[in-house]
DNA sequence: GTGGTCTAGACCACG
DNA sequence: GTGGTCTAGACCACC
Protein backbone atom coordinates (compact mmCIF):
# COMPACT_ATOMS: atom_id res chain seq x y z
CA UNK A 1 0.00 0.00 0.00
CA UNK A 2 1.72 3.45 -1.34
CA UNK A 3 -0.61 5.13 1.30
CA UNK A 4 0.79 6.01 4.56
CA UNK A 5 -0.55 8.15 7.45
CA UNK A 6 0.95 9.87 11.22
CA UNK A 7 -1.39 9.51 13.56
CA UNK A 8 0.87 12.01 15.45
CA UNK A 9 1.25 14.81 13.37
CA UNK A 10 -0.28 17.77 13.64
CA UNK A 11 -1.84 17.47 10.22
CA UNK A 12 -5.71 15.94 10.41
CA UNK A 13 -5.36 12.30 9.11
CA UNK A 14 -8.10 13.08 6.40
CA UNK A 15 -5.89 15.52 4.85
CA UNK A 16 -2.72 13.68 5.31
CA UNK A 17 -5.02 11.04 2.71
CA UNK A 18 -5.86 14.10 0.42
CA UNK A 19 -2.19 15.07 0.23
CA UNK A 20 -0.91 11.95 -0.66
CA UNK A 21 -3.59 10.92 -3.06
CA UNK A 22 -2.74 13.90 -4.74
CA UNK A 23 0.82 12.96 -4.43
CA UNK A 24 0.05 9.78 -6.06
CA UNK A 25 -2.13 11.49 -8.93
CA UNK A 26 1.20 13.30 -9.78
CA UNK A 27 3.50 10.35 -9.80
CA UNK A 28 1.31 8.94 -11.97
CA UNK A 29 0.85 5.89 -9.43
CA UNK A 30 -2.59 6.74 -9.73
CA UNK A 31 -3.86 6.98 -13.44
CA UNK A 32 -7.06 8.44 -14.77
CA UNK A 33 -9.97 6.43 -14.25
CA UNK A 34 -8.03 3.90 -11.75
CA UNK A 35 -10.32 3.67 -8.88
CA UNK A 36 -8.96 4.47 -5.49
CA UNK A 37 -9.25 1.56 -2.23
CA UNK A 38 -13.29 1.56 -1.11
CA UNK A 39 -13.50 3.90 1.76
CA UNK A 40 -14.05 0.35 3.83
CA UNK A 41 -10.81 -0.99 2.75
CA UNK A 42 -8.74 1.85 2.83
CA UNK A 43 -9.99 2.62 6.64
CA UNK A 44 -9.44 -0.87 7.35
CA UNK A 45 -5.93 -1.18 5.46
CA UNK A 46 -4.78 2.03 7.53
CA UNK A 47 -6.67 0.88 11.21
CA UNK A 48 -9.00 4.07 11.37
CA UNK A 49 -12.57 5.38 10.79
CA UNK A 50 -14.45 4.84 7.71
CA UNK A 51 -15.72 7.91 8.37
CA UNK A 52 -12.43 10.03 8.09
CA UNK A 53 -11.66 8.30 4.89
CA UNK A 54 -14.73 9.43 3.77
CA UNK A 55 -14.10 13.05 4.35
CA UNK A 56 -11.23 13.01 2.43
CA UNK A 57 -12.81 11.36 -0.29
CA UNK A 58 -15.40 13.88 -0.27
CA UNK A 59 -12.93 16.73 -0.22
CA UNK A 60 -10.93 15.24 -3.14
CA UNK A 61 -14.22 14.83 -4.90
CA UNK A 62 -15.39 18.60 -3.90
CA UNK A 63 -11.56 19.76 -5.77
CA UNK A 64 -12.28 17.95 -8.92
CA UNK A 65 -9.94 15.28 -8.18
CA UNK A 66 -12.12 12.37 -8.16
CA UNK A 67 -15.70 10.91 -8.77
CA UNK A 68 -17.36 9.05 -6.59
CA UNK A 69 -19.47 6.16 -8.44
CA UNK A 70 -22.05 4.68 -6.88
CA UNK A 71 -20.49 1.57 -7.14
CA UNK A 72 -17.52 1.49 -8.49
CA UNK A 73 -16.01 3.62 -5.76
CA UNK A 74 -13.64 6.79 -6.30
CA UNK A 75 -12.39 7.24 -9.55
CA UNK A 76 -9.33 9.71 -10.78
CA UNK A 77 -10.48 12.55 -12.78
CA UNK A 78 -8.84 13.65 -15.91
CA UNK A 79 -6.38 16.35 -15.29
CA UNK A 80 -8.88 18.95 -16.69
CA UNK A 81 -11.20 18.48 -13.87
CA UNK A 82 -9.05 20.28 -11.64
CA UNK A 83 -6.55 22.16 -13.39
CA UNK A 84 -5.48 25.60 -11.71
CA UNK A 85 -7.91 28.32 -11.34
CA UNK A 86 -7.61 31.92 -10.42
CA UNK A 87 -9.35 31.09 -7.08
CA UNK A 88 -6.55 28.18 -6.41
CA UNK A 89 -3.36 30.83 -7.60
CA UNK A 90 -4.51 33.41 -4.94
CA UNK A 91 -5.33 30.16 -2.21
CA UNK A 92 -1.04 29.33 -3.55
CA UNK A 93 0.07 32.89 -2.95
CA UNK A 94 -2.04 33.20 0.51
CA UNK A 95 -0.40 29.81 1.86
CA UNK A 96 3.43 30.63 0.28
CA UNK A 97 3.64 34.46 1.59
CA UNK A 98 3.75 33.20 5.57
CA UNK A 99 6.26 30.84 4.55
CA UNK A 100 8.47 33.65 2.73
CA UNK A 101 8.32 35.94 5.01
CA UNK A 102 9.15 33.73 7.90
CA UNK A 103 12.31 32.25 6.18
CA UNK A 104 13.52 35.66 4.80
CA UNK A 105 13.03 36.81 8.59
CA UNK A 106 15.19 33.73 9.69
CA UNK A 107 17.55 34.48 7.51
CA UNK A 108 16.81 32.08 4.12
CA UNK A 109 17.64 33.94 1.40
CA UNK A 110 15.65 33.63 -1.58
CA UNK A 111 18.24 31.38 -3.37
CA UNK A 112 18.03 29.63 -0.52
CA UNK A 113 14.51 29.25 -0.46
CA UNK A 114 14.89 28.12 -4.13
CA UNK A 115 16.93 25.68 -3.38
CA UNK A 116 14.96 23.95 -1.16
CA UNK A 117 11.99 24.17 -3.75
CA UNK A 118 14.43 22.91 -6.46
CA UNK A 119 15.22 19.82 -4.09
CA UNK A 120 11.57 19.15 -3.92
CA UNK A 121 10.94 19.15 -7.28
CA UNK A 122 13.82 16.63 -7.65
CA UNK A 123 12.23 14.32 -5.50
CA UNK A 124 9.81 14.14 -7.29
CA UNK A 125 10.99 13.74 -10.71
CA UNK A 126 13.41 11.07 -9.14
CA UNK A 127 9.63 9.18 -7.94
CA UNK A 128 8.30 9.93 -11.04
CA UNK A 129 10.45 7.74 -12.92
CA UNK A 130 11.06 5.31 -10.07
CA UNK A 131 8.01 4.69 -9.87
CA UNK B 1 -1.59 50.46 13.69
CA UNK B 2 0.17 48.39 11.37
CA UNK B 3 -1.52 44.91 12.53
CA UNK B 4 -4.67 44.09 11.31
CA UNK B 5 -6.56 40.85 11.62
CA UNK B 6 -9.24 38.86 9.57
CA UNK B 7 -12.09 37.39 11.86
CA UNK B 8 -13.12 35.42 8.40
CA UNK B 9 -10.22 34.03 7.59
CA UNK B 10 -9.72 30.09 8.73
CA UNK B 11 -6.39 30.76 9.73
CA UNK B 12 -6.49 31.44 14.16
CA UNK B 13 -6.28 34.63 14.90
CA UNK B 14 -3.10 33.96 16.89
CA UNK B 15 -1.63 32.69 14.31
CA UNK B 16 -2.27 36.22 11.87
CA UNK B 17 -1.03 37.77 14.59
CA UNK B 18 2.17 35.69 15.03
CA UNK B 19 2.69 36.20 10.79
CA UNK B 20 2.39 39.94 11.29
CA UNK B 21 4.68 40.02 13.60
CA UNK B 22 7.52 38.23 11.85
CA UNK B 23 6.07 40.30 8.91
CA UNK B 24 6.81 43.55 11.04
CA UNK B 25 9.89 42.71 12.19
CA UNK B 26 11.68 41.28 8.23
CA UNK B 27 9.78 44.97 7.34
CA UNK B 28 11.57 46.54 9.98
CA UNK B 29 8.76 48.27 11.29
CA UNK B 30 9.68 46.65 14.61
CA UNK B 31 13.13 47.34 15.68
CA UNK B 32 15.54 45.35 17.71
CA UNK B 33 14.86 46.03 21.63
CA UNK B 34 11.59 47.56 20.59
CA UNK B 35 8.40 46.50 22.22
CA UNK B 36 5.08 44.94 21.14
CA UNK B 37 2.45 46.22 22.43
CA UNK B 38 0.55 45.00 25.62
CA UNK B 39 -1.37 42.24 25.22
CA UNK B 40 -4.44 44.31 27.23
CA UNK B 41 -3.76 47.24 24.79
CA UNK B 42 -3.34 44.72 21.31
CA UNK B 43 -6.37 42.92 22.82
CA UNK B 44 -8.51 46.29 22.88
CA UNK B 45 -7.05 47.63 19.52
CA UNK B 46 -8.22 44.33 17.82
CA UNK B 47 -11.20 43.71 19.75
CA UNK B 48 -10.79 40.07 21.04
CA UNK B 49 -9.78 37.86 23.72
CA UNK B 50 -6.78 38.83 25.95
CA UNK B 51 -5.98 35.08 26.02
CA UNK B 52 -5.17 35.37 22.35
CA UNK B 53 -3.15 38.11 22.31
CA UNK B 54 -0.91 35.76 24.96
CA UNK B 55 -0.97 32.90 23.24
CA UNK B 56 0.74 34.83 19.73
CA UNK B 57 3.12 36.54 22.08
CA UNK B 58 3.69 33.43 23.58
CA UNK B 59 4.48 30.88 20.69
CA UNK B 60 6.62 33.97 19.59
CA UNK B 61 8.64 33.42 22.50
CA UNK B 62 9.08 30.10 22.23
CA UNK B 63 10.18 30.46 18.58
CA UNK B 64 12.60 32.73 19.39
CA UNK B 65 11.54 35.93 18.38
CA UNK B 66 10.63 38.04 21.42
CA UNK B 67 11.19 38.40 25.08
CA UNK B 68 8.76 38.40 27.85
CA UNK B 69 9.62 40.90 30.52
CA UNK B 70 7.25 40.96 33.12
CA UNK B 71 7.84 45.00 33.36
CA UNK B 72 8.91 45.79 29.99
CA UNK B 73 6.60 43.53 28.09
CA UNK B 74 7.29 41.96 24.89
CA UNK B 75 10.57 42.80 23.64
CA UNK B 76 11.87 42.26 19.90
CA UNK B 77 15.00 39.86 20.16
CA UNK B 78 18.22 40.01 17.83
CA UNK B 79 18.48 37.64 14.53
CA UNK B 80 20.60 35.37 16.12
CA UNK B 81 18.14 34.70 18.48
CA UNK B 82 15.68 32.55 15.73
CA UNK B 83 18.27 32.24 12.57
CA UNK B 84 16.99 29.10 10.63
CA UNK B 85 17.94 25.82 12.35
CA UNK B 86 17.97 22.42 10.92
CA UNK B 87 15.00 21.90 12.76
CA UNK B 88 13.63 24.57 11.01
CA UNK B 89 14.19 23.62 7.45
CA UNK B 90 13.21 20.55 7.78
CA UNK B 91 9.82 21.99 9.20
CA UNK B 92 9.60 23.95 5.95
CA UNK B 93 10.07 21.69 3.62
CA UNK B 94 7.20 19.81 5.06
CA UNK B 95 4.97 22.63 5.05
CA UNK B 96 6.67 23.64 1.34
CA UNK B 97 6.35 20.10 -0.32
CA UNK B 98 2.14 19.72 -0.62
CA UNK B 99 2.41 22.98 -1.78
CA UNK B 100 4.40 22.12 -5.08
CA UNK B 101 3.14 18.63 -5.37
CA UNK B 102 -0.35 20.02 -5.45
CA UNK B 103 0.15 22.98 -7.40
CA UNK B 104 2.39 20.72 -9.90
CA UNK B 105 -0.84 18.32 -10.20
CA UNK B 106 -2.62 20.76 -10.99
CA UNK B 107 -0.76 22.18 -13.70
CA UNK B 108 1.49 24.70 -12.82
CA UNK B 109 4.66 24.50 -13.70
CA UNK B 110 7.98 24.94 -11.98
CA UNK B 111 8.51 28.16 -13.56
CA UNK B 112 5.31 29.62 -12.83
CA UNK B 113 5.69 28.52 -9.24
CA UNK B 114 8.88 30.20 -8.82
CA UNK B 115 7.08 33.50 -10.57
CA UNK B 116 4.48 33.29 -7.59
CA UNK B 117 7.20 33.37 -5.36
CA UNK B 118 9.18 36.46 -6.79
CA UNK B 119 5.98 38.43 -6.60
CA UNK B 120 5.65 37.75 -3.10
CA UNK B 121 9.54 38.32 -2.72
CA UNK B 122 9.29 41.53 -4.75
CA UNK B 123 6.27 42.65 -3.05
CA UNK B 124 8.03 42.15 0.42
CA UNK B 125 10.69 44.33 -1.15
CA UNK B 126 8.64 47.20 -2.45
CA UNK B 127 6.91 47.35 1.36
CA UNK B 128 10.46 47.08 2.77
CA UNK B 129 11.30 50.43 0.94
CA UNK B 130 8.06 51.93 1.61
CA UNK B 131 7.73 51.33 5.51
CA UNK C 1 -30.89 3.40 -29.05
CA UNK C 2 -32.77 6.50 -27.77
CA UNK C 3 -32.01 5.65 -24.25
CA UNK C 4 -28.74 6.56 -22.37
CA UNK C 5 -27.42 7.07 -18.95
CA UNK C 6 -24.44 8.99 -17.02
CA UNK C 7 -22.71 6.66 -15.13
CA UNK C 8 -21.19 10.00 -13.72
CA UNK C 9 -24.54 11.55 -12.64
CA UNK C 10 -25.63 12.08 -9.35
CA UNK C 11 -28.78 10.53 -10.40
CA UNK C 12 -29.36 7.43 -9.88
CA UNK C 13 -29.53 5.06 -12.50
CA UNK C 14 -32.68 3.65 -12.66
CA UNK C 15 -34.12 7.06 -12.09
CA UNK C 16 -32.33 7.86 -15.31
CA UNK C 17 -33.94 5.20 -16.97
CA UNK C 18 -37.56 6.44 -15.94
CA UNK C 19 -37.37 9.71 -16.27
CA UNK C 20 -35.82 9.24 -20.23
CA UNK C 21 -39.09 6.51 -20.64
CA UNK C 22 -41.45 9.31 -19.58
CA UNK C 23 -39.35 11.84 -22.06
CA UNK C 24 -39.51 8.89 -24.88
CA UNK C 25 -43.87 8.75 -23.99
CA UNK C 26 -43.62 12.53 -24.26
CA UNK C 27 -41.51 12.56 -27.23
CA UNK C 28 -44.10 9.81 -29.14
CA UNK C 29 -41.07 7.67 -29.34
CA UNK C 30 -42.64 5.65 -27.16
CA UNK C 31 -46.66 5.10 -28.48
CA UNK C 32 -49.66 3.73 -26.94
CA UNK C 33 -48.95 0.12 -26.56
CA UNK C 34 -45.17 0.02 -27.69
CA UNK C 35 -43.07 -2.45 -25.59
CA UNK C 36 -39.83 -1.62 -24.16
CA UNK C 37 -36.75 -3.15 -24.39
CA UNK C 38 -37.04 -6.42 -22.32
CA UNK C 39 -35.17 -6.26 -18.84
CA UNK C 40 -32.40 -8.61 -20.25
CA UNK C 41 -32.03 -6.68 -23.19
CA UNK C 42 -31.89 -3.21 -21.93
CA UNK C 43 -29.47 -4.23 -19.21
CA UNK C 44 -27.27 -5.83 -21.75
CA UNK C 45 -27.42 -2.27 -23.92
CA UNK C 46 -26.64 -0.30 -21.23
CA UNK C 47 -24.01 -2.28 -19.60
CA UNK C 48 -25.60 -2.05 -16.31
CA UNK C 49 -27.28 -4.42 -13.73
CA UNK C 50 -30.64 -6.37 -14.41
CA UNK C 51 -32.33 -5.28 -11.10
CA UNK C 52 -31.43 -1.97 -11.79
CA UNK C 53 -33.66 -1.75 -15.23
CA UNK C 54 -36.06 -3.77 -13.24
CA UNK C 55 -36.60 -1.27 -10.26
CA UNK C 56 -36.81 1.51 -13.14
CA UNK C 57 -39.30 -0.51 -14.63
CA UNK C 58 -41.50 -1.29 -11.51
CA UNK C 59 -41.39 2.17 -10.65
CA UNK C 60 -43.00 3.05 -13.94
CA UNK C 61 -45.79 0.88 -13.59
CA UNK C 62 -46.23 1.59 -10.28
CA UNK C 63 -46.91 5.57 -11.46
CA UNK C 64 -49.05 4.37 -14.25
CA UNK C 65 -47.17 4.86 -17.19
CA UNK C 66 -46.52 1.54 -18.09
CA UNK C 67 -48.10 -2.47 -18.04
CA UNK C 68 -45.59 -5.46 -16.72
CA UNK C 69 -46.71 -8.15 -19.18
CA UNK C 70 -45.67 -11.72 -18.21
CA UNK C 71 -44.83 -12.40 -21.84
CA UNK C 72 -45.04 -9.47 -23.75
CA UNK C 73 -43.04 -7.28 -21.46
CA UNK C 74 -43.13 -4.02 -20.67
CA UNK C 75 -46.42 -1.73 -22.58
CA UNK C 76 -46.86 1.44 -22.48
CA UNK C 77 -50.21 3.08 -21.09
CA UNK C 78 -52.75 4.97 -22.61
CA UNK C 79 -52.37 8.70 -21.02
CA UNK C 80 -55.09 8.53 -18.55
CA UNK C 81 -53.55 5.91 -16.55
CA UNK C 82 -50.87 8.24 -15.32
CA UNK C 83 -52.79 11.96 -15.55
CA UNK C 84 -51.82 14.08 -13.23
CA UNK C 85 -53.55 13.95 -9.72
CA UNK C 86 -54.04 15.75 -6.51
CA UNK C 87 -51.67 13.88 -5.10
CA UNK C 88 -49.06 14.50 -8.41
CA UNK C 89 -50.05 17.87 -7.70
CA UNK C 90 -48.89 18.21 -4.30
CA UNK C 91 -45.47 16.70 -5.11
CA UNK C 92 -44.74 19.10 -8.25
CA UNK C 93 -45.34 21.92 -5.57
CA UNK C 94 -43.08 19.89 -2.86
CA UNK C 95 -40.40 19.52 -5.56
CA UNK C 96 -40.83 22.74 -7.33
CA UNK C 97 -40.46 24.93 -4.38
CA UNK C 98 -37.00 24.86 -3.09
CA UNK C 99 -35.27 25.14 -6.32
CA UNK C 100 -37.67 28.85 -6.77
CA UNK C 101 -36.64 29.71 -2.85
CA UNK C 102 -33.26 29.02 -3.48
CA UNK C 103 -33.26 30.27 -7.08
CA UNK C 104 -34.83 33.46 -5.56
CA UNK C 105 -32.74 33.65 -2.84
CA UNK C 106 -29.39 33.51 -5.30
CA UNK C 107 -30.80 36.87 -7.03
CA UNK C 108 -33.05 35.19 -10.40
CA UNK C 109 -36.25 36.69 -10.74
CA UNK C 110 -39.17 35.40 -11.60
CA UNK C 111 -39.32 36.46 -14.98
CA UNK C 112 -35.95 35.13 -15.40
CA UNK C 113 -36.79 31.76 -13.87
CA UNK C 114 -39.52 31.45 -16.39
CA UNK C 115 -37.17 32.51 -19.14
CA UNK C 116 -35.14 28.96 -18.19
CA UNK C 117 -38.26 27.26 -18.09
CA UNK C 118 -39.42 28.71 -21.26
CA UNK C 119 -36.37 26.92 -22.82
CA UNK C 120 -36.96 23.72 -21.68
CA UNK C 121 -40.21 23.85 -23.27
CA UNK C 122 -39.18 25.29 -26.22
CA UNK C 123 -36.27 22.20 -26.34
CA UNK C 124 -38.84 19.85 -25.86
CA UNK C 125 -40.79 20.92 -28.93
CA UNK C 126 -38.15 21.08 -31.00
CA UNK C 127 -37.47 17.06 -30.10
CA UNK C 128 -41.02 16.90 -30.47
CA UNK C 129 -40.80 17.89 -33.93
CA UNK C 130 -37.68 16.37 -34.95
CA UNK C 131 -38.20 13.00 -33.26
CA UNK D 1 -37.92 28.63 16.52
CA UNK D 2 -38.59 28.89 12.79
CA UNK D 3 -37.21 25.82 11.36
CA UNK D 4 -38.49 22.38 11.12
CA UNK D 5 -37.71 19.03 10.09
CA UNK D 6 -39.62 15.99 8.76
CA UNK D 7 -37.83 13.28 10.04
CA UNK D 8 -40.36 11.31 7.91
CA UNK D 9 -39.78 12.73 4.92
CA UNK D 10 -37.53 11.16 2.10
CA UNK D 11 -34.95 14.02 1.84
CA UNK D 12 -32.04 13.70 4.51
CA UNK D 13 -32.30 16.12 7.09
CA UNK D 14 -29.37 17.96 6.46
CA UNK D 15 -31.02 19.16 3.44
CA UNK D 16 -34.27 20.12 4.98
CA UNK D 17 -31.92 22.65 7.45
CA UNK D 18 -30.37 23.57 4.67
CA UNK D 19 -33.15 24.57 2.58
CA UNK D 20 -34.74 26.18 5.23
CA UNK D 21 -32.32 28.23 6.50
CA UNK D 22 -32.11 29.51 2.62
CA UNK D 23 -35.11 29.84 2.60
CA UNK D 24 -34.49 32.43 5.52
CA UNK D 25 -32.09 34.18 4.64
CA UNK D 26 -34.49 34.68 1.58
CA UNK D 27 -37.43 35.65 3.73
CA UNK D 28 -35.28 37.83 5.75
CA UNK D 29 -36.15 36.12 9.00
CA UNK D 30 -31.88 35.52 8.86
CA UNK D 31 -30.22 38.63 8.22
CA UNK D 32 -27.00 39.50 6.64
CA UNK D 33 -24.50 39.06 9.61
CA UNK D 34 -26.45 37.37 11.31
CA UNK D 35 -25.94 34.48 13.44
CA UNK D 36 -27.66 31.18 13.30
CA UNK D 37 -27.78 29.07 16.28
CA UNK D 38 -25.01 27.02 17.44
CA UNK D 39 -24.42 23.66 15.96
CA UNK D 40 -25.21 22.08 19.31
CA UNK D 41 -27.76 24.42 20.15
CA UNK D 42 -30.03 23.93 17.15
CA UNK D 43 -29.22 20.08 17.09
CA UNK D 44 -30.74 20.21 20.60
CA UNK D 45 -33.62 21.73 19.81
CA UNK D 46 -34.36 19.52 16.64
CA UNK D 47 -33.69 16.44 18.79
CA UNK D 48 -30.94 15.60 16.83
CA UNK D 49 -27.29 14.64 16.28
CA UNK D 50 -24.61 17.78 16.32
CA UNK D 51 -23.26 16.01 13.54
CA UNK D 52 -26.37 16.25 11.23
CA UNK D 53 -26.50 20.17 11.61
CA UNK D 54 -23.19 20.62 11.52
CA UNK D 55 -23.01 18.76 8.05
CA UNK D 56 -25.80 21.10 6.63
CA UNK D 57 -24.11 24.66 8.02
CA UNK D 58 -20.48 23.12 6.16
CA UNK D 59 -23.04 22.35 2.76
CA UNK D 60 -24.48 25.95 3.72
CA UNK D 61 -20.57 27.39 3.87
CA UNK D 62 -19.41 25.70 0.73
CA UNK D 63 -22.23 27.36 -1.37
CA UNK D 64 -21.12 30.63 -0.21
CA UNK D 65 -24.57 31.47 2.20
CA UNK D 66 -23.07 31.50 5.77
CA UNK D 67 -19.56 31.84 7.06
CA UNK D 68 -18.32 29.71 9.83
CA UNK D 69 -16.60 31.52 12.56
CA UNK D 70 -14.15 30.76 15.64
CA UNK D 71 -16.31 31.44 18.11
CA UNK D 72 -19.11 33.55 16.95
CA UNK D 73 -20.56 30.40 15.07
CA UNK D 74 -22.69 30.62 11.46
CA UNK D 75 -22.89 33.94 10.08
CA UNK D 76 -25.22 34.90 6.61
CA UNK D 77 -23.03 36.09 4.08
CA UNK D 78 -24.33 39.11 2.27
CA UNK D 79 -25.94 38.25 -1.02
CA UNK D 80 -22.75 38.94 -3.61
CA UNK D 81 -21.40 35.80 -1.86
CA UNK D 82 -24.03 33.60 -3.11
CA UNK D 83 -25.87 35.24 -6.42
CA UNK D 84 -26.04 32.44 -8.98
CA UNK D 85 -23.17 31.63 -11.47
CA UNK D 86 -23.04 30.29 -14.54
CA UNK D 87 -22.38 26.72 -13.52
CA UNK D 88 -26.08 27.44 -11.21
CA UNK D 89 -27.74 27.99 -13.69
CA UNK D 90 -26.73 24.98 -15.27
CA UNK D 91 -27.53 23.08 -12.21
CA UNK D 92 -30.89 24.54 -11.64
CA UNK D 93 -32.00 23.35 -15.66
CA UNK D 94 -31.32 20.31 -14.98
CA UNK D 95 -33.09 20.35 -11.40
CA UNK D 96 -36.15 21.85 -13.43
CA UNK D 97 -36.19 19.81 -16.96
CA UNK D 98 -37.15 16.75 -15.25
CA UNK D 99 -40.03 17.80 -13.47
CA UNK D 100 -41.22 19.80 -16.81
CA UNK D 101 -41.40 16.63 -18.86
CA UNK D 102 -42.94 15.06 -16.29
CA UNK D 103 -45.77 17.46 -15.63
CA UNK D 104 -46.06 17.92 -19.26
CA UNK D 105 -46.53 14.17 -19.49
CA UNK D 106 -48.97 13.53 -17.43
CA UNK D 107 -51.04 16.06 -19.08
CA UNK D 108 -49.87 19.59 -17.14
CA UNK D 109 -49.92 22.40 -19.35
CA UNK D 110 -47.32 24.83 -19.53
CA UNK D 111 -49.90 27.73 -18.36
CA UNK D 112 -50.64 25.37 -15.57
CA UNK D 113 -47.42 24.80 -14.43
CA UNK D 114 -46.66 28.56 -14.58
CA UNK D 115 -50.24 28.98 -12.34
CA UNK D 116 -48.64 26.63 -9.94
CA UNK D 117 -45.19 28.44 -9.80
CA UNK D 118 -47.27 31.38 -9.52
CA UNK D 119 -48.71 30.07 -6.31
CA UNK D 120 -45.27 29.36 -4.80
CA UNK D 121 -44.11 32.72 -5.90
CA UNK D 122 -47.11 34.62 -4.02
CA UNK D 123 -46.51 32.60 -1.05
CA UNK D 124 -43.21 33.54 -0.29
CA UNK D 125 -43.92 37.38 -1.33
CA UNK D 126 -47.18 37.05 1.53
CA UNK D 127 -44.43 35.02 4.02
CA UNK D 128 -42.25 38.38 3.27
CA UNK D 129 -44.69 40.94 3.94
CA UNK D 130 -45.86 38.52 7.08
CA UNK D 131 -42.44 38.51 8.13
C1' DG E 1 -18.61 28.67 25.15
C1' DT E 2 -17.66 27.60 19.87
C1' DG E 3 -16.67 24.40 15.76
C1' DG E 4 -13.42 20.52 14.06
C1' DT E 5 -11.87 15.85 14.20
C1' DC E 6 -12.12 11.09 15.17
C1' DT E 7 -14.23 6.74 16.67
C1' DA E 8 -17.78 3.02 16.76
C1' DG E 9 -21.63 1.10 15.19
C1' DA E 10 -26.17 1.25 12.82
C1' DC E 11 -29.35 1.41 8.80
C1' DC E 12 -30.42 2.49 4.03
C1' DA E 13 -30.16 3.13 -1.14
C1' DC E 14 -27.96 1.57 -5.05
C1' DG E 15 -26.38 -2.00 -8.28
C1' DG F 1 -20.44 -5.30 -2.44
C1' DT F 2 -20.44 0.21 -2.61
C1' DG F 3 -21.10 5.01 -0.56
C1' DG F 4 -24.52 8.07 2.18
C1' DT F 5 -26.82 9.23 6.36
C1' DC F 6 -27.52 9.38 11.19
C1' DT F 7 -26.50 8.57 16.06
C1' DA F 8 -23.70 8.77 20.37
C1' DG F 9 -20.00 10.08 22.67
C1' DA F 10 -15.10 11.55 22.95
C1' DC F 11 -11.19 14.90 22.72
C1' DC F 12 -9.05 19.03 20.94
C1' DA F 13 -8.11 23.90 19.33
C1' DC F 14 -9.66 28.33 19.61
C1' DC F 15 -11.37 32.41 22.01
Amino acid sequence: MWLTIDLRSETAIYLQIRDQVIQGILLNELKIGESLPSVRQLAADLGINMHTVSKAYNLLKQEGFIQIHRQKGAIVNAPNSYQASEEYYEQLKKAVKPLIIESSCRGISKGYFYKICEQIYRNIGLLEKGG
